[in-house]
DNA sequence: CATCAGGCGAGAC
DNA sequence: GTCTCGCCTGAT
C-alpha cells in the first residue's frame, strides 16, 4: 500500500469526469481501475489517497498515469480572477487531473465515444474487453481483461465487433485497428510528435475526426495545448465566450480548463435533471 | 413517437 | 473550405 496526500486529487472525480472509462466506484471511498495491464484499488479518504500496490509499481507507473507531479494548484492559480465563471468551474473540479493513459486505447476508447454517452461508452469498451481482451487475476486475486491488443480487434470481423453494440462505429474501429496492425500508421512516432503533428496524424485514421484527435493528444500524449470540441462545449463557449476562449492567456493550461468546464458542465446537467 | 448522447465521413457546392 | 445529411443503439 503506498498512501499519498495531494489536495487537487479526487478519484470522484476523476471517474466522474469522463476521460477514463475504466475506472470505476467500486464502495465507500473506493475505486478501481484497469490500465496498463494491470488492476488497482485506490481508496481516498479527504487529501489522503491509498493505492493498493507496492512502492516500485507506484513509482514506475501510476505516479505518472495520475499526473503526480504536476501541481494543479498552481494551474488554477493561473487563472484570470476576474474570470468568474472560469474561477468557479475550477474550484468546483479541482480534484480533476490529466490522466497519462495508453494511445492505443485512447483511439479505440474516443472513437466508440463518438454520438454516444458515458454509460453506453464504459458498456462497449468493457464488452469489447471481455471479448477480445486477454483474461488476468490481480495480485489481490480479482479477474479481470486487459484492453485488447491492436492485432485482436485487427482479426475480429466488422460483424463481430457489432455485437458489442458498437453499432456504425465498428467499421471505424475494424479499419483503424488493421491500419495500427499492418504498421500503416505508426503510434511510437505519433507518441514523439508535437501536438499539431500528432493530431494530423490522428486525424488520418477512419473515424478519427477534430474531436476525438484532440481527446486523444490530451489523455493519452498529454499535450495539455489540446482543447477538444464538443456539442457541450461548443455551446458554454457560445454563452460564455461569444468573442473566443482566451488561447492566448492560457495556452498550455487549456485542456486543463477544458476538462473543469467540461465536468461542471456535466454535473451541474445531472443535478438539474434530478430535480 | 421524437430527440439526444463528449462526431464523423461522404458528397454537393 | 463550408454545409448538410445519414448513421447504431439505448435512455428519456
Amino acid at each position: 500500500m503506498v498512501t499519498v496526500q495531494n489536495k487537487n486529487f479526487s478519484a470522484l472525480q476523476i471517474c466522474m469526469s469522463g476521460q477514463c472509462f475504466r475506472m470505476n466506484i467500486c464502495g465507500e471511498n473506493k475505486y478501481r481501475l484497469v490500465a496498463a495491464g494491470r488492476y488497482l484499488e485506490i481508496t481516498q479518504q479527504e487529501d489522503k489517497i491509498s493505492f493498493d500496490c507496492t512502492q516500485e509499481e507506484y513509482d514506475k507507473i501510476w505516479d505518472a498515469y495520475f499526473d503526480m507531479e504536476t501541481d494543479y494548484e498552481k494551474v488554477i492559480a493561473s487563472i484570470d480572477r476576474e474570470d468568474s465563471y472560469l474561477m468557479a468551474v475550477a474550484a468546483y473540479g479541482k480534484g480533476i487531473r490529466i490522466l497519462q493513459q495508453d494511445l492505443w486505447e485512447m483511439i479505440i476508447s474516443f472513437i466508440i465515444s463518438q454520438q454516444n454517452n458515458i454509460k453506453r461508452i464504459r458498456k462497449c469498451i468493457e464488452l469489447l474487453c471481455e471479448k477480445y481482451g486477454e483474461k488476468k487475476i490481480s495480485a489481490n486475486g480479482v479477474a479481470y481483461f486487459d484492453f485488447p491488443t491492436p492485432k485482436a480487434l485487427a482479426n475480429a470481423s466488422v460483424a463481430d465487433l457489432r455485437a458489442c453494440n458498437l453499432g456504425y462505429r465498428s467499421k471505424y474501429i475494424c479499419q483503424t485497428a488493421n491500419a495500427v496492425y499492418h504498421g500503416d500508421i505508426d503510434l511510437e512516432k505519433i507518441r514523439a510528435m508535437e501536438y499539431d503533428a500528432a493530431k494530423k496524424e490522428l486525424l488520418k485514421l477512419y473515424g478519427v475526426g477534430a474531436k476525438v484527435a484532440d481527446c486523444i493528444c490530451l489523455f493519452a500524449l498529454h499535450k495539455t495545448d489540446a482543447f477538444p470540441r464538443d456539442t457541450h462545449i461548443n455551446k458554454v463557449m457560445e454563452a460564455q465566450y461569444p468573442n473566443g476562449f482566451p488561447f492566448e492567456k492560457y495556452g498550455e493550461n487549456s485542456g486543463i480548463l477544458q476538462q473543469y468546464i467540461f465536468y461542471y458542465d456535466l454535473e451541474n446537467k445531472k443535478y438539474m435533471n434530478n430535480i
